[in-house]
RNA sequence: CGGAACGUGGUGUAACGGUAACAUACACGAUUCGGGUUCGUGUGACUCCGGGUUCGAAUCCCGGCGUUCCGACCA
């Protein structure tokens, strides 16, 4: 993509009504607009960044064994009445002008749930579990943290069905595992701990994925060596004796809440009909789970754990670009022509590259623009670095450069 | 939903009850051309909305809407 064809600017003004750090720099960079309290627009770049996010989150979801699928925003009130979900704060409701009413799905489990009837009916449908990433709409009391906290946000959601409990259980480790991946693969593994939470009626825990940030609203204890950790809604006595530890070995710190997992068993699928026959042809609710990330979250915790006083800092596979190329002296057209040709030889060869092509831009700017939008790598093409045939490259993070020669960047 | 602060050009700030100013951004002209260069000129605001007080309101009062922060809430 080149950069004049990017209607985005970088601002360096930080607007006044935000004070977090991910709203600030996703604004300044311009990834994102915000249209009101807890609602985002994502513009191109903060497009490209949650693309990369959700095909990191879909490739694990599928090893599991997940399907994608998109189910519909607007729901049907009968289905959640069955389960006594209608009532409540967090729905954001509308009427039809034909009559009736509907409202924005903030989670799914119902209609998956209705649909699922007319799909699984024996014991040989079953293990099934389908996904989706689609935005979920909460009327939240109040919301912060910027992109981290929306009214209306991005949330991949996996609903898993089995005939036994024993299966479910073997899923919902499988999932954490899987989450485990997505986390490590977007640059959060090392501060994203398992987390046991509150389990609802049938587990007597689900599990957070919480990534220790400064910004979270979550408070977690941390028990390092066995690198898992409790949140402090349920941290008492006969938690910490469950997982075998000492409240002496825990530390208290703030975490984003960037995953969760959850075994629903029957909750769902009793009151909404989903059954199944077994092997003895007796009919049994189907067990289901659920598994929820926030890849707008996910974005949001990256920037917060990852960027500097010089803007955003990508890991390399989240990044909506690999190279920043850096065209300097663009008015000489023969610096202007190897940068021209150096962009088309790594699109070529299928590099991610952001080419700075603008004119009558200062070389400062250029260089204070690439740090704000925090790619891992610039390139910088100059009458300096056509002189020696070699180009420098330089890393974002650490700000290290080193110089190459044209083979050894294409090839 | 309780408490607090705030609402002024695109953005960020200023202005005692008395001509709405500055920075940035933008446009034009020079200058510069590997770290947001420098200078000049110019465009741009019914001061969130609706009432009220006053000779006169961005400023004071009332109501609404919105934003942020603290708390409560967050299957």
């Amino acid at each position: 993509m080149r950069q004049t064809g990017l209607f985005t600017k970088t601002a360096k003004n930080v607007p006044k009504d935000e004070v977090a750090k991910n709203a600030i720099l996703l604004i300044r960079a311009g990834y994102i607009d915000k249209v009101m309290a807890g609602v985002y627009s994502l513009l191109p770049l903060g497009l490209l960044t949650i693309e990369r996010i959700n095909a990191v989150i879909r490739e694990e979801m599928q090893r599991i064994g997940g399907v994608e699928l998109l189910l519909t925003s607007l729901q049907n009130p009968d289905v959640w009445k069955k389960t006594s979900r209608w009532e409540g704060d967090v729905w954001f409701k509308s009427v039809i002008n034909s009559g009736g009413e509907t409202g924005f799905g903030w989670t799914q489990e119902e209609e998956i749930a209705a649909l699922m009837r007319s799909h699984i009916q024996s014991y040989k449908d079953l293990p099934r579990s389908l996904f989706q990433i689609q935005t979920k709409f909460r009327n939240e009391e109040r919301a912060k943290s910027g992109i981290m906290r929306g009214r209306e946000f991005l949330m991949k959601d996996l609903y898993s069905f089995h005939s036994s409990e024993n299966d479910l259980s073997h899923f919902y480790e499988e999932c954490a595992i899987g989450y485990e991946r997505i986390f490590a693969r977007v640059g959060l593994g090392i501060s994203t701990y398992r987390t046991v939470a509150s389990g609802g009626a049938f587990a007597k825990y689900s599990h957070e994925f919480q990534t220790l940030c400064e910004a979270g609203e979550d408070i977690i204890y941390v028990h390092e060596g066995k690198k898992i950790a409790v949140n402090k809604e349920v941290c008492t006595n006969e938690v910490l004796a469950d997982l075998g530890i000492a409240r002496t070995e825990l530390t208290e710190h703030k975490a984003i809440e960037v995953g969760n997992i959850f075994k629903l068993g029957a909750r769902f699928s009793e009151p909404l009909g989903l059954l199944f026959t077994d092997e003895k042809g007796e009919r049994k609710p189907v067990l289901m789970g659920s598994y929820g990330i926030g890849p707008g979250r996910v974005m949001g915790a990256i920037v917060e754990t990852h960027a500097d006083e010089r803007g955003l800092l990508w890991p390399e596979e989240v990044s909506p670009f690999h190279y920043h190329l850096i065209l300097i002296g663009s008015k000489r057209t023969e610096v202007r022509a190897r940068a021209d040709a150096l962009y088309a030889a790594l699109k070529a060869r299928g590099k991610r590259v952001f080419y700075d092509d603008r004119e009558d831009v200062q070389a400062g700017e250029k260089f204070a623009d690439a740090e704000l939008l925090g790619f891992p790598e610039a390139i910088i093409v100059s009458e300096k670095t056509l002189q020696e045939d070699r180009y420098e490259v330089k890393e974002r993070r650490g700000g290290g450069s080193r110089s190459f020669r044209e083979q050894e960047l294409i090839g």
